[in-house]
RNA sequence: GGGCCCAUACUCCAAUCGGUAGAGAGAGUGGACUUAAACUCCACACAGUCUGGGUUCGAGUCCCAGUGGGCCUACCA
């Protein structure tokens, strides 16, 4: 064996991988089944460490569920429709679609001498007419269930870029790319009726069991489940039409607190109001508020007094009069509420600025009643004293008084109790031209008609140019204007494409069967899905995990995913960033100039560049390319080969927390495997006949070190698994056992290393003959009697302080044991002639004696 | 404002059910090898677990209060 070198090993064995078909999916119904998928990548073009350690965890899986006799699918693809390469074609020139199969192809050209152990035969790209195509099949399918209809929306609408612009995408009230003031237009846009089921979403979170806690709280709070009360105040001096004002509360009980009501300024009656310069100079005003987190976070309070008052529901001698505020929002509830400054914050605030009254509902029990300096909002499971419940003095919990509340005004006929959520329905229109095409047709005799399935898919026309703003399908006349697909009159093709998250909503069924004529095929659907374990980024916690949890139902009820599949991700996991630390120094004006890891020479006293400027280090951060820190793992694979960027990325955080890549880390990673390699080679060439010693150890060793590695792949600690491979590789380098046991103990070694470090596995493997590719071969088993001592020390405190320690049976009785330690001469001493209080003994593991 | 996570040696991190604080890695120190250095090998040293209370025979681990750092989310009535 001569030296290690991994360009020479690692691609000669990806080969071998190949050519074996190692890694092609096959359903085999006398196999358990296990689907690992990572969450796909966009095309960007360059693979980054996130990615590394992201698929490297699902390797790590898949390979140990393969030795471990599963039938593994674990495929990839790519989320490929989407902006950056319509903003390419515009900067640039070029056409999306070459120059996202580009990317696509360089992507993967990195990816490839990672070793990942994928089914590269079911690789599909959300951008293949195979794949749109059966997601317009499945959309027209949904139109025939219901799951999709068509409404009227406020956007926001770049008038420069022609286009609707995300929240996100709009900076300061301006267009992110042209700078332009965004407009809210209301748009014509499809929905997906995801808002049917909210409940379902919400209450089938508690059935996740292995997905992360946070991310099912967040899902919950972004479904905003609220119970409250509804009802409709009578107006007076409200033009015609608006003779009530329905609002909606959460805090019914604090209805006798009321001293305004308030409207959103997108509420039909402020529009209503319009006519007057000051309202429609107010609403305006409005409108344009900010969205960044800065604006919201500093922005004021303000209204404008409408003129209008309301009868209190419960007293019609109390008029309230009706304000247009700014922190009402049109999109929750009925746009409109009712004011109780004296238990809600942004009341309060109103109320103080505006000189509102301020009346206390309830206090806190045994409290008298002062004035506020705040509002007083206490847990609804809180017991107060209600000064002015609906019910006038009483003792209760908030959730108490509001139940009565709702109960009260249902008995009273004046409001219902609703159950609310946050959850809107989700609108996919897009006025771009790098998405999947919407199927239908506006035909002016029979309306909105779908495509029909046989002329699916309908086909992004290459023949586009993106010299003018605007979404180039638009001004296609060819590709536009076609036939009524029902009456055969002239007719238009809807010209919006969906969001790329109805993409990123299925690929993992369809990965089930990717090259079907149909958007999956039961029988194959039916023996892969679910997903055993899903890995993937914190970041998509909401929109991506809870849109596929609605397509999945939606696909069920369209018969295209079994009902088990309905929540298709058994397990998720959430994988932490790689970071780096940051290089700084500072130009002539003192701004601050970054630098690249590889262009700085890092010592124990700081840093410096080649020229011997000082460079400041800040901490990690995560790797961003505007601060330079980052390190390509093309260059580290090139460098120290892809098992030392396997194993690193693997290795010290657990990997639920952020990694931090260091120079000195992926040196001792390519030189511990360096180690491992000479040390295979030592074991070669031992005779074949030498006896040694110590083979018991050795194998006892071996066993805690399978048993060790395979619980921390199972439990998803690879960092312990890695821990545990190392302390193995020390014990066994010093080992002199013989022959056949050290041949033994490094093959084990060289299979519980394989998921982290395939290549040097197999060399390791073959080197010492194993049977086979190590990728291939069974997971080994440690034989349970190794794994036990027949003896164990057992620790002695002394009221809780360790004094002196015994050996003895593992099995003694604990009476034995206790008989044994009181006669310990360190006892006795500690003791000096102290009377025994207590004994307490934890059989094989400690004696605690209590004086 | 709301929520979640983290805090153990100089650094990154281990420590099953509460049971001897150290598995592992880096950096450090000393030594072997070398003309010398690098590489490699061997050895050594390094904390009582962020702070303050509580529960317990026993707390890094559980509870309460706080401090520091990170992430997410937010006028949701």
């Amino acid at each position: 064996m001569s030296r290690y070198e991994p360009s020479a090993i690692e691609p000669r064995w990806q080969q071998a991988w190949d050519e074996a078909g190692a890694f092609t999916a096959r359903m085999d119904a006398a196999k358990p089944k296990y689907y690992v998928l990572e969450m796909f990548p966009y095309p960007s073009g360059r693979i980054h460490m996130g990615h590394v350690r992201n698929y490297t965890m699902g390797d790590v899986v898949a390979r140990t569920k393969l030795a471990q006799g599963y039938a593994v699918l674990h495929p990839m693809g790519w989320d490929a429709f989407g902006m950056p390469a319509e903003n390419a074609a515009m900067e640039r020139g070029g056409h999306p679609q070459d120059w996202t199969y580009g990317n696509i192809a360089d992507m993967k050209a990195q990816m490839r001498p990672l070793g990942l152990s994928i089914d590269w035969s079911r690789e599909l790209a959300t951008c293949d007419p195979e794949y749109y195509g059966q997601q317009q099949a499945m959309f027209i399918d949904m139109m025939e269930a219901g799951l999709v209809y068509r409404k009227a929306a406020v956007v926001n609408w770049d008038p420069v870029d022609m286009t609707v612009l995300a929240n996100e995408q709009v900076i300061d009230g301006k267009g992110w790319r042209s700078g332009a003031a965004v407009e809210r237009r209301e748009l014509t846009q499809w929905f997906f009726r995801i808002s049917d089921y909210s409940e379902e979403l919400l209450d089938a979170l508690d059935g996740l069991a292995h997905w992360p806690e946070k991310v099912r709280l967040m899902q919950a709070n972004w479904i905003g489940k609220s119970r409250g009360l509804q009802f409709a105040f009578q107006t007076a001096g409200a033009p015609e039409g608006f003779e009530k004002l329905e609002v909606y509360t959460t805090r019914p009980d604090t209805l006798m607190g009321a001293s305004f009501a308030a409207i959103s300024p997108d509420h039909p009656l402020a529009k209503a109001l319009e006519g007057n310069p000051k309202v429609a100079a107010f609403v305006a005003e409005a409108r344009r508020g900010g969205t960044s987190a800065e604006e919201i976070e500093t922005a004021e309070k303000v209204g404008i007094d409408t003129g209008i008052r309301v009868r209190h529901p419960l007293d019609a001698s109390v008029e309230l009069p009706v304000w247009i505020a700014n922190f009402i929002l049109m999109d929750y509830g009925t746009g409109a509420i009712f004011g109780c400054p004296a238990h809600d914050q942004r009341d309060f605030d109103f109320a103080t600025k505006y000189h509102l009254p301020i009346p206390p509902v309830f206090v806190a029990e045994g409290a008298g009643e002062a004035p506020l300096a705040e509002a007083y909002t206490p847990m609804k499971s809180e017991r107060v004293h209600y000064l002015r419940g609906i019910r006038g003095d009483s003792v209760m919990t908030g959730d108490e008084g509001v139940a009565q509340a709702i109960a009260i005004a249902e008995d009273m006929g004046f409001g219902q109790g609703v159950t609310k959520f946050r959850l809107r329905d989700w609108g996919i229109s897009r006025q771009r031209y790098w998405g999947c095409p919407i199927p239908v047709v506006h035909c002016a005799t029979c309306g909105v008609v779908p495509e029909k399935k046989e002329n699916l898919p309908v086909r992004l026309p290459y023949d586009v140019s993106f010299d003018k703003p605007g979404n180039p399908l638009d001004r296609h006349p060819t590709w536009r204007d076609v036939p009524c697909p029902r009456c055969g009159q002239p007719a238009k093709r809807e010209t919006d494409t969906m969001d790329t998250f109805v993409d990123s909503s299925w690929y993992y069924a369809r990965f089930t069967a990717p090259r079907a004529p149909t958007p999956t095929v039961p029988h194959d659907a039916d023996y892969w899905m679910n997903v055993d374990q899903y890995i993937g980024g914190i970041e998509h916690a909401i929109l991506h995990l809870l849109y596929s949890r609605f397509f999945a139902r939606a696909m069920n009820v369209t018969g295209h995913l079994p009902s088990k599949a309905v929540e298709p991700f058994n397990a998720l996991f959430t994988q932490g960033m790689v970071t780096h630390e940051i290089y700084m120094t500072r130009d002539a004006q003192g701004r601050p100039v970054y630098h690249l890891p590889e262009d700085v020479i890092r010592s124990d006293t700081g840093a410096t560049l080649q020229d011997g400027t000082k460079v400041e280090v800040i901490p990690s951060a995560k790797m961003s390319k505007s601060k330079k820190n980052v390190v390509d793992p093309v260059n580290i694979i090139t460098a120290y080969g892809a098992d030392t960027a396997r194993w690193f990325v693997m290795s010290d955080s657990p990997p639920e927390r952020d990694v931090e890549w260091t120079a000195a880390g992926a040196d001792a990673t390519h030189k511990h495997l360096t180690r491992v390699w000479a040390l295979c080679s030592r074991i070669g060439q031992m005779p074949a006949d030498h006896m040694g010693e110590g083979d018991d150890d050795l194998r006892r060793a071996t066993a805690r070190a399978i048993d060790e590695v395979t619980r921390g792949i199972e439990g998803f600690a690879f960092n312990k698994a890695i821990a545990a491979l190392y302390a193995f590789t020390n014990t066994l380098s010093r080992a002199t056992a013989s022959t056949p046991v050290m041949k033994e103990a490094i093959r084990t070694l060289a299979k519980l290393m394989s998921p982290m470090t395939p290549h040097i596995a197999e060399s390791i493997w073959s080197y010492q003959g194993g049977a086979g590719l190590c990728a291939l071969a069974q997971w080994p088993k440690a034989d349970p009697a190794l794994l036990v001592d027949d003896t164990v020390t057992l620790p002695i405190q002394i009221n809780g302080k360790r004094r002196a320690e015994i050996r003895v049976a593992k099995d003694l009785p604990v009476a034995e044991v206790e008989k044994i330690a009181l006669a310990n001469e360190d006892v006795q001493h500690f003791l000096a002639g102290q009377p025994v209080k207590k004994i307490i003994v934890v059989p094989g593991r400690i004696v605690n004696v209590v004086a």
